[in-house]
DNA sequence: AAGTGGTCTAGACCACGTC
DNA sequence: ACGTGGTCTAGACCACTTT
């Protein structure tokens, strides 16, 4: 037989895609509750078991958090626990004090041909640069440069990220309306620059942990480039296979 | 109110554990079907809605397949498309020819201190130790050391590693019942020593990336121990963060 | 007591693959 | 035509949190 219908979605992925446009479009706020899942069921005229499985899919993909109980909440980045999502790195011996990170350098440029074709810009368009240092109990580990489209963030400045105790992600969620919930990374040893060994106080050549990210909105929109130096003396970075 | 039950399991968990402990004891063996929902409903009482969402967390671990119209099945190593789980590895151009296994050495040996705590084995346990070479167009790009417990690789020598055609898991599936289902990588970036850097042709100090794996197989037993350098001048490793 | 998500059931129908 | 997994429904009851 022919293949009638190659674009079949099911209900609850419909379901799915209309509370999608509902969180990008501001609808609920993270850390919010969402409406129970018998009111949703009653909105879009399904019943409880097919919002149940739509709400499942944005769970596991991290975008919802159920509590039993109590509603079902926007996820946000404020939650400390989800730090080890988004920065995989991890003390040799058990000290698990967090990082501390500060600013070093807020400008803005234009965008060159590569940071254009990562983020999804016209080559020219405004961008706004970072740059930080991450330390563990003082020492410094990280240091990062970071790419961001100029039109979403535009009140960014080293003011702002000097201020700012929570993390960065925290901070464009919160001030700048942009949450981040994916990110590829790419992975290589290369050796110390200049530069960048002297900031993480090491003699240039030492081999540096290169990770560079492509972090990604709703709608698998990339908002941020970025590449850190990892000292990876006395850390490493944690990956799970499954 | 008091907390009655804080070993509260839902039915459809106990009926998990139940299949996981077939898979384990070799009911059903990777790649073959298991019985329909149907059938696995009337043999454990239950509804097929909670065989189904038994299932359905398995599939999530990757330990079955659905194949709508088909059935069930174990999961195995020998599907290609499964390489890229348990070696993130590309090019950094385009190039996906996949890589090659080039056994070098294989010898028996009594588990070390630290070996002996990452296998959960005895110090003076018997352990097998596999030194291998991932070579990518010929090129070569990884060398890696493998531990692995001597009891469970008993006929593991270099004549078969050097027969072996499929994966390194999949010959621990199909020769020795063993299947890897989980593993934790810790990275660091590390400098060339002599032999690594002569076998990966490279001068001596230059920047590797070292990843150090232990894999585990059903019950959370650990049985692999491996540590591998990777040349990341033409390919890196990716992750992806959700 | 009331409201939320979590579990379990039973049955109907759909999409896919095989015979 | 048949068997498989995939979707959708409606209703009952359980566990947790708040009022």
């Amino acid at each position: 037989m022919a293949q009638e219908s190659p674009t079949f979605s099911p209900l609850y992925r419909q379901i799915k895609n209309l509370m999608l446009q509902g969180l990008e479009a501001g609808e609920w706020h993270p850390g919010e509750v969402i409406p129970s899942e018998a009111e949703l069921a009653a909105r879009f005229s399904v019943s409880q078991g097919t919002v149940r499985k739509a709400i499942d899919e944005m769970a596991a993909e991290n975008l919802l958090v159920r509590k039993q109980g109590k509603g079902t909440f926007v996820a946000t980045h404020d939650d400390p626990r989800s730090n080890f999502r988004f920065l995989r790195l991890m003390s040799l011996d058990g000290d698990g004090t967090p990082p501390r990170s500060v600013p070093l350098e807020c400008w803005r440029a234009k965008a060159g041909q590569e940071a254009a074709r990562v983020l999804c810009l016209e080559p020219g368009a405004p961008i706004t640069i970072v740059r930080r240092l991450l330390t563990y109990s003082g020492k410094p580990v990280v240091v990062d440069e970071i790419y961001l489209p100029g039109e979403v963030f535009r009140g960014l400045t080293l003011e702002v990220l000097q201020d700012c105790k929570d993390s960065l992600y925290s901070l464009f969620e919160s001030q700048f309306g942009m949450r981040m919930i994916r990110a590829e990374e790419r992975l290589r040893a290369v050796a110390a620059d200049r530069s960048s060994a002297e900031l993480l106080k090491v003699p240039e050549g030492t081999p540096l942990l290169s990770v560079e990210r492509v972090a990604y909105t709703y709608g698998d929109k990339p908002v941020e480039w970025r590449r850190g130096l990892y000292l990876t003396s006395g850390h490493c970075y944690v990956n799970e296979l499954s």
